[in-house]
DNA sequence: TTTAGCACTCGACAGACAAGAGTGCTAAAT
DNA sequence: ATTTAGCACTCTTGTCTGTCGAGTGCTAAA
């Protein structure tokens, strides 16, 4: 079932032209640029066959081939050949995203925008996944009366935190004293263990009246779950538009509005990086996503790590015959710039996710 | 100079009509729709004026009129009519951006988004400007030896916070010591009078290792300024694209690739808002826009306060027929929507901006 | 198995033409 | 003096036509 050597060649030099011109590939064209030893005639034979076949498409009967979704799998699958990005990108790219030094947020935030700017298609960056990772500490702080400061600081090194109400009446002693019970009651536990009834119970005893406890309660809950909140960074999306695939107002459209809608976006990248575990790229290819409205697109993603542990997810959004080669040898690279950064804030403290 | 009112009548007409539909209005359209009680041909003749007197273009010779951008101006000046918006659209637009308790970002992101979808527009939504607001509070948290979360309290009642390095061997005690001297020596003062000099010189005569203290200090001061940092919220750049305007591929690319410039957009709202000082609303209109890149667009902003100085601004962008009287109305709602959450959020705990 | 050659298909493009929308102008009516 | 009916003129839009060229598929020869 597998193609020969030849019809291997004459996908793959198809492809390239095709990511190249976005014009259907005709084969005289073909055997001008490529040297083949073969005339145009039996390309025109092979290229009849990888159409049988499925691997290519033809638009009108008049016109050259395109890659159908199963061409582009056969191409990234087996004859992709990735080279390491130049010293001088690499060197760009880590600079931008070392700028940032403590903060994982911005940390993605650079490493979006630098993805999105050496690609030339759009880039994905999402927070960490949490659930695993335990509480190491969690203090409040009074800010002014009625007020309070939560801060949540997880064993990845993550640190969280929210505003809170609370009665008026409340002291800085007796904040102090929930929050460290509290603390000590749940360090160790793992944020997908914690629950309204975990915290409770992790107070027993304090001595406050039960509404006051509940509203703290209550507060120091969210505030550790909401550090496990799922955020997208998006960037380059404007550079779609320059694509012929794009150029047409309908298609644009369904792109932007799938686009707009992030938590979808989020939601799939996530449930795609836990089902599929390849410990370094990913790639879906147009119908093969399972969003209405990208199957114009195909989508390279990579997870980044805290600890040992996989983290979290960035990838880039492209049309179909996107430059596979060089995107997938950006994104490894700052996949790994991503994980050394965040050792480096993690530094040398232990705690894995 | 100014127009006899069956002028202006007509140009209010031609740009109703226009803002709905978005073609050039012809004068036999025109009478069919309204019923002034003259003939199409009056109307030509007062239409020819109106384009030679600047208020209406004409696309080609046998095509209706279009308002120029002077023509607009007229129209927002003199002859917009502002009515509420319906209580239902008002409980809608409450509910969603009252959802957000405590924290100024989520309650600018919500009411951003809901602007985008309640317009059908661009929304904006900016960060507020802090120079003027003091600092109350500066606490600094030991999370692990080594690394430092630093609070920022103002008197607008915003909090903000940054992770920072110290060397490991700082101990809790130490870090308390500075914190404590560094809050208050420059408590009561303004962000815009904070600098390193100033803070340098708040802990004169802390005992520690200067190269310590110069670290701490840099962090602290470093937080502190990060503070005032603008930050902009913007939604619904995908609506655009179904309208006429931007079917047009280049048109819309002109136009994303300016508003992916988000320093220029949040730089430009912050000078006008500065300049132009009217309580309400704001408005301008095509090459009155100050950015290359929007001339095809309008736009309309506001302020909205923490305690009773103006701090931030929010804003649509639109094309520019766009429907002026209902975006005024839904943004001015928004507005004191946003400034009743703002109070709200403070509380009575005085303190001005 | 490869290739040259050729007939055939189809889209892209340009030109011609008709239809329709809208204007500007003029001359008559109010 | 203002309004209006009427008409010629302009310009866009859509349709239809024919031509050109690119590209294929097939056949027959190498």
């Amino acid at each position: 079932m597998s193609l020969d050597s030849r019809k291997k060649q004459i996908l793959q030099a198809i492809i390239d032209d095709y990511i190249e011109t976005a014009e259907p590939v005709a084969s005289k064209g073909l055997v001008d640029r490529h040297d083949f030893h073969v005339s145009s005639a039996t390309v025109r034979n092979e290229m009849a066959d990888l159409e049988n076949l499925g691997y290519l498409e033809q638009p009108h009967t008049s016109a050259g081939r395109i890659p159908s979704d199963k061409g582009y799998r056969e191409y990234v699958d087996s004859m992709l050949r990735v080279d390491d990005i130049s010293s001088k990108e690499a060197r760009e790219i880590s600079e931008r995203i070392t700028e940032s030094f403590d903060e994982l947020t911005g940390l993605l935030r650079k490493a979006s925008s630098a993805l999105a700017e050496k690609t030339g298609y759009i880039s994905l960056a999402l927070s960490p996944r949490l659930r695993k990772s335990y509480l190491t500490q969690l203090k409040m702080l009074m800010i002014e009366p009625g007020k309070v400061l939560v801060v949540v600081v997880l064993s990845a090194g993550v640190v969280k935190d929210k505003i809170a109400r609370v009665p008026d009446f409340l002291s800085a002693e007796q904040l102090y004293a929930v929050s460290n019970a509290i603390e000590s009651g749940l360090c160790g536990r793992s944020l997908e263990e914690i629950t309204l009834v975990t915290v409770t119970s992790a107070v027993k005893g304090a001595n406050l009246p039960d509404i006051l406890l509940n509203q703290i309660l209550f507060e120091a809950y969210t505030a550790i779950k909401q550090a496990d909140n799922l955020e997208l960074y998006m960037e380059g999306t404007n550079k779609m538009l320059s694509y012929p695939e794009f150029r047409d107002n309908d298609r644009a459209r369904t792109l932007f509005d799938t686009l707009s809608r992030d938590r979808i976006i989020a939601g799939y990248i996530n449930e795609v990086s836990e089902t599929h575990n390849s410990p370094t790229y990913m790639i879906r290819i147009g119908q093969e996503i399972q969003v209405e409205g990208l199957q114009d697109c195909s989508f390279v993603t990579t997870t980044y790590n805290i600890g040992d542990k996989v983290a979290g997810n960035i990838g880039v959004i492209g049309p179909k015959r996107m430059d596979y080669s060089k995107v997938v040898s950006q994104i490894s690279f700052v996949r790994s710039t991503i994980n050394d950064q965040i050792r480096k804030i993690k530094d040398a403290n232990g705690g894995d996710t």
